[in-house]
DNA sequence: TCATCAGATTAGTATAGACTAATGGTATTA
DNA sequence: TAATACCATTAGTCTATACTAATCTGATGA
């Protein structure tokens, strides 16, 4: 019985399911998400992400720390999870059983998630043989909402020839943040390990699938958080 | 081009698709849909009808006569044939594809209805080899907005044995319509015409599944409009 | 240390959609 | 025809969620 009414309570507008969705990707390795940032990836101005902030930390989905950002609680990150899972088990059940590609799967995951029941996504789960990653090599979060933390290595301590996807920028700073967006580093991109230099020096990268060059120092290279890409021929991840 | 965007406009919400559907099924036969019958089918106060009565008039959905009720434009009957279509061809994949059973079909699709695209729609009526009539043997409109229309026979002349649903009620009485009501004869439900006694004599039938008998004298039977149900074995229509 | 500026928050407003309470219209019945 | 009862509508309110404009905070740089 407790385990069932452990989240009880009314159920989750789409909005609020989208908040915490986008504040579990925004705040990822523990840290806080920004009011601006959040705003950013639902395409809404920032007063309206101050609103639902409020409501979300008076409600315990959130906490929030006045200009400095919100983080999920952990029954936040168990709902989060929950969507997250659903949206994950949607790609893939479209790609695999109604011959969904790439460009349309995301759209119409991201509507169908808030209008599943569980029940569906577990018989849809069943079908894909309990499946541990969606269509970008994501991990699904398990129907108890654990998750496969991917393990994160900095760039500058990633073996060469790994192919690796940028996860984090472990950095705040405006200008590195600024000159990292021009060279196309941000968090989602594809890339492998050329080289690097012995001595603390900098290291080589090629983007992918493009294969642009990089090169990147020491100081950069150690916040940029990476985890391995486990199959060839994956796009960016967008689940 | 025409053709495309003649419904253009900003998209439907789900409560405008929901009464959109209701009003469909309230004035199947060319009549009017009640405030009050809006409210009941969607569980709503009378006065929350009368608001949206008056912004889908405005919008052009339907026409409002007041104090009679409500009928679809040509525009909304197309939106509503739209939903229809959703709902049914999802209750087939849900049931052929998904393991879904008669109990948990309906509600599930209720939800999906409004989430999904016509993209999706089109795919899952392909994998189902584009049928014609959903789980209840309810007609499945075409893409294109057009609907197969039940020839209604009235109980007074339908030929015994015919296995019938009862679709329409021909009277506003207010007395016969509570006899009716008490009797079990209200819009769904099954039933088989067992005699017939000459010169204007009454219909004897047998509901489905109790068995049941009704005597039902020939005023009655006039306006008791049924459909042959094309199959053995299916419930009552709720689709 | 102080000015500045970007980003966060507050203030005030709009819209969709629901509600209850009060009022108005129509049709049945005496 | 008049009274009544039922149903529909209006009036006024509430919540969720968005917006713009104005204000505040905290970090950066002179």
């Amino acid at each position: 019985m407790h385990a069932l009414l452990r989240d009880a309570g009314p159920p989750l507008t789409r909005s609020v399911e989208d908040y915490l969705k986008a504040i579990y990707h925004l705040s990822n390795q523990g840290g806080f998400a920004a009011t601006s940032d959040i705003a950013a990836m639902l395409e809404v101005a920032p007063p309206s992400v101050s609103g639902m902030v409020k409501r979300l930390s008076e409600t315990g989905l959130i906490e929030h720390v006045p200009y400095r950002g919100v983080q999920l609680t952990a029954q936040g990150r168990r709902a989060a999870l929950k969507m997250i899972r659903r949206h994950r088990i949607l790609e893939l059940y479209l790609m695999q059983h109604l011959g969904y590609d790439w460009g349309g799967v995301h759209a119409e995951a991201e509507r169908l998630e808030h209008a599943v029941s569980d029940d569906l996504i577990e018989r849809m789960a069943s079908a894909l043989g309990h499946p541990l990653y969606d269509p970008h090599g994501d991990p699904i979060p398990t129907a108890a909402g654990e998750i496969e933390e991917a393990e994160l290595v900095s760039l500058a301590e990633a073996p060469v020839g790994l192919k690796l996807e940028l996860r984090q920028v472990g950095t705040q700073d405006s200008e590195r943040l600024r000159y990292l967006a021009e060279q196309g580093l941000t968090p989602g991109v594809l890339l492998t390990v050329s080289e690097r230099q012995p001595f603390n020096g900098p290291t080589t990268i090629a983007l992918v699938p493009s294969g642009d060059p990089r090169v990147v120092g020491r100081e950069l290279a150690q916040v940029l958080w990476c985890r391995e890409v486990p199959v060839d021929g994956y796009g960016p991840a967008a689940g």
